[in-house]
DNA sequence: CAGTGGTCTAGACCACAAG
DNA sequence: TTGTGGTCTAGACCACTGG
């Protein structure tokens, strides 16, 4: 009649059926950990494991002494992996290539300062690149560094070296914004890229801090044809 | 001389400190388990458990015998969460509006059926609507069906419910592949949206299965404006 | 083969929040 | 107040994999 359930994995496929089968209706409380832990004949703490890695993506809903419900309109969350952009590439047999297009110091926009949550009037470091996949234009990318949390910045040649890369390896962040969204291209962009103005460009933007201070704010338009690809 | 960790929260803050400040380079490898957990004088669950989180979010490589390393490249993890359309509306405070385009019973083309992973050449159920949030164009979807896992389906009004919110709570999937990207707005989606063709849309492309049988795939054009934002 | 992380167990205490 | 999940502990065995 019952079987068997080893590990936690094994806990987790069997609630996560019953969720799935409908068993345990969306919205309703399920038995405490102790009765499943009986049920199933392992410790508590293997239920706990399993519970919390259902509550993790979203099909479970735990609170103290309230207990654990079945979501009822899970939030579906998806995990996207963002590389290195040379990394990336090399994952997929792709050659990678990158030519610097601009390099001053200079005072930002006031929408850039805004996002960076800057408070001085300090110039930036204002980086504009081009990296390519296979000799093709792949990614045109506008990124501003904040020198002050990390002054050996200036004294990297661009030109040579990425700073995507550099700054993965040399700047550290606690925390970051990120956002995706769909913009047409502008005539730099455009040229860059060797397609015509207005096409559909795919464009991830992020700022990142270490604490509260902010180190680079990057917008990156993809070439045309760029899928963000995920499972859930 | 020594703090005291007293969970694993703790621990994880300590050990990511010392990633972040490279007391730890990259790459290197970090004391096993039961020595720190002699160094933060508690057990090695909870150094366990702290590591495990961390390697989940990317910042350290663990294998069996080899030990724990610094990830060289971390590939940042962004976690998105994909509510229902009406909730995610309500959340922002707008309200909900839903329109059925049309709806008919055919056979797909054949990127859908690739996409869906389909044998048979059965007719699916194909739905466009166009959602609003305080009636401004929203979302414009283009969805198919597979009636197959789902037989109800057929005899639901969609000029009334829709279909995003009823597949919800009726048709639980095991998994999905979801992509995202930009395009230029077709004629009927420009018509739809208000907008003019060839404008940059956002583009949010999932299909789902439960186990190896295709339930759904939708094609989901957001107004121009729109943005997918998280934290890292 | 042996060292590492992966996991389980039983029992304990604690933090939170519903009633 | 009290039931629930959250976590810690010490000890144990196992699974994987590098050398």
């Amino acid at each position: 009649m019952s079987a068997i359930f080893r590990n936690w994995q094994d806990v987790h496929t069997e609630v996560r059926r019953r969720i799935q089968s409908r068993e345990w209706e969306q919205g309703s409380l399920i038995p405490n950990e102790s009765d499943l832990a009986e049920e199933f004949g392992c410790a508590r703490t293997t239920v706990n494991r399993a519970l919390r890695s259902l509550a993790d993506s979203g099909l479970l809903d735990r609170r103290r002494k309230a207990g654990t419900r079945v979501t009822s309109n899970p939030e579906r969350k998806a995990i996207i992996s963002i590389p290195v952009i040379r990394l990336g590439l090399e994952d997929q047999n792709k050659t990678h290539g990158y030519t610097l297009i601009s390099s001053e110091m200079t005072k930002p926009p006031p929408n850039t300062k805004a996002r960076m949550q800057l408070s001085t009037n300090d110039k930036l470091l204002h980086l504009v690149s081009l990296h390519m996949a296979d000799s093709e234009p792949y990614l045109y990318e506008d990124r501003w560094i904040n020198p002050d949390p990390v002054p050996q910045v200036l004294d990297i040649d661009f030109k040579v070296e990425n700073a995507n890369e550099w700054l993965v390896t040399n700047a550290p962040f606690s925390r970051g914004d990120i956002s995706f969204s769909a913009a047409q291209a502008s005539l730099p962009e455009a040229h860059a890229l060797g397609i015509s103005e207005g096409e559909a460009l795919f464009i991830m933007e992020r700022t990142t801090w270490d604490h509260e201070v902010a180190i680079t704010s990057v917008r990156q338009a993809f070439a045309p044809g760029y899928r963000m690809q995920t499972r859930i």
